[in-house]
DNA sequence: GTCCGACCGCTTGTATACTAGTATCCACGC
DNA sequence: GCGTGGATACTAGTATACAAGCGGTCGGAC
C-alpha cells in the first residue's frame, strides 16, 4: 500500500509528499495500481498521461513508465493516438489470474507447511489476531492489508522471495473483484476463518491439508464474479 | 525470437530492419533480451543507453523503456547515476524461477492432460518429430525454438493463454543456465527424450504421470547449475 | 433535412535538452 | 613516491519539444 494521492480532486501539484530523490516511476506505478485495483480509477476511465502529469507535478516521462508496467499488468489499455484507459474486467483475465495465483500460493504453501517455524507461525497467529479485531470493527482497509500481508506470508515461507512479486503482479484482477465482493455482509468473518483453516494445516506441518483448503479459499472470490458482473455491468469486457 | 541485431559490432544505425510504424519499446525489450539469455550479452557486462540507442538508431526514451522491463524481469541492474549492467547469474533468482516455472508449468500440464485433443496431440508430435531431426543435424538454434513452442504448447493447452507470458518473463533465468549447458553432448536427445515421455502421458490423459515426468524434465537444467559456475565464475553473483 | 468532407484538437510515441550525482584521473602539495 | 583534492567525463532521471495519427465537430453541398 502507498500514500493515496488524490489522481482525481485535489488541483494542487502533489509532488512534495513524495520524497524528493527516490525515482518516480515506481512510485507512480505503486500509486496508479493501488488506486485502479480499489476501483477508485473506475474500469473503462481514461487516463491522460498530461493530466495525471499535471495532478501529480511532474512531465510525462515517469508517468509513461508507469503506464507502461499497467499496461504488462493488463490493467491499462494503451491505444496509440486515442488514449489510455483503465481495463475492464475480463472474464478470461480473470480466470487466467486465478490459474496463476492458484499454481503459484498453493505450491508456496506446501513447502511452507513443511518448513514452517515456531516463529513464523507465531507471526501468522498474530496476523490472524490482527484480521479478527479488524473485521469485528468493520475496517475493511485495515483487513486488506492483513489479507495481503498473510498471504504473502505463506509465500514468503517457502523460501523463495521472488514469488510474491510475480503473484502480486498476476493477481491484480482478482483483487479488483475482491474490492467490489466486500459489501457482502459475512464476507470478511468467512474469509478470516478460511485463514485459520490455512495456518493451522501449516502449523501441523500438512501440506496436502494446507494446499486443499487455500485452494477452496482461494476459489471463493472467482464464485462472486457473476454476482459482480450483474451489479456492475459497465464495468466488464462486452464480449 | 526476434530478429536478431548486432547490438555490439555493427555501426551503422538499424532502425529500417524494424517496421516502421510500430512502437519500438516492446522490439528493443525482445530483442535485448533475447540476447541476454543467449548470453550474447555477457553477465556483467555495462549497457550504456546513449550507446545502445545511437548503434540501434533510437534516442534514448525507447531504451529506456526496453530496459525498464528487463530490470523488472531482474536481467539487468540498474545502478542510478552510475550505469545499467546485465545481471550476473544469481543461484537465488535462479532457485526462485525453478519455483515458478514448476508451478506453473506442473499445473498446466496436468490440466493440458484432461483437455488435450486429438489434433492439439498431432501437432505436439510434429513438433516432436521436429525436435529429434534438428537433434540429428545438431542445430541447437533450431531446438531452442522447438523446445520453447513445445513448452508452449503444454502451458496453452490448459486454456490459460495469459500463463505464458508471465511463465516466460520469469524463466528468463533459467534459459540463460540452459543456454550454457549445451555444450553437454548428449543433452539435447536427452532433452527430447523427456519431452516424448511428457506428451504420451498427455496424450494417455495422465495427469499424474504428466506433472511428474515434466517436473523431473525440468529439474535437470538445475542440477547443471554446479558445473557451469565452474566454468564460468565470473557469470555469477559473487555471494 | 441529410450526408459527406475538411479541419482542428487531442492523443500517444519519439527525440532532445537539462539536472543532479558518481567515479575516475590527473595535477598538485607534502 | 604517495596521498589528496578538484576538474571532468560519464551516468540515469526528468522535463520539454516535436512528430504522426485518430476522432469529433463544424460547415457546406446536395
Amino acid at each position: 500500500m502507498v500514500e493515496p494521492i488524490p489522481i482525481r480532486g485535489g488541483d494542487a501539484p502533489e509532488k512534495a509528499r513524495r520524497p524528493g530523490r527516490a525515482p518516480a516511476g515506481p512510485y507512480l506505478y505503486a500509486a496508479l495500481r493501488d488506486q485502479i485495483v480499489r476501483a477508485e480509477l473506475a474500469p473503462g476511465e481514461r487516463l491522460s498521461e498530461a493530466e495525471l502529469g499535471e495532478r501529480l507535478g511532474v512531465s510525462r516521462t515517469p508517468i509513461r513508465e508507469a503506464l507502461g508496467r499497467l499496461r504488462d499488468d493488463r490493467l491499462v489499455e494503451v491505444r496509440p493516438q486515442i488514449g489510455t484507459f483503465v481495463a475492464r474486467i475480463s472474464p478470461a483475465a480473470v480466470s487466467d489470474a486465478q490459474f496463476i495465483r492458484e499454481a503459484l500460493e498453493c505450491t508456496a504453501v506446501r513447502l511452507a507447511a513443511e518448513l514452517a517455524d515456531e516463529e513464523s507461525m507465531a507471526q501468522l497467529e498474530e496476523n490472524l489476531r490482527a484480521q479478527e479485531r479488524a473485521t469485528e470493527r468493520i475496517d475493511i482497509d485495515s483487513w486488506q492489508l492483513l489479507d495481503d500481508t498473510f498471504h504473502r506470508s505463506l509465500c514468503d515461507l517457502s523460501g523463495h522471495p521472488a514469488v510474491w512479486p510475480v503473484n502480486e503482479r498476476a493477481k491484480s484482477h482478482l483483487i479488483r473483484l475482491r474490492r467490489l465482493s466486500l459489501s457482502m455482509p459475512d464476507y470478511l468473518p468467512t474469509m478470516v476463518a478460511a485463514h485459520r483453516t490455512v495456518a493451522d494445516a501449516v502449523g501441523r506441518h500438512d501440506p496436502d491439508a494446507a494446499e486443499a483448503s487455500l485452494r477452496e479459499h482461494l476459489r471463493a472470490v472467482l464464485r462472486e464474479v457473476p454476482r459482480i458482473r450483474e451489479q456492475h455491468p459497465d464495468y466488464f469486457e462486452e464480449p
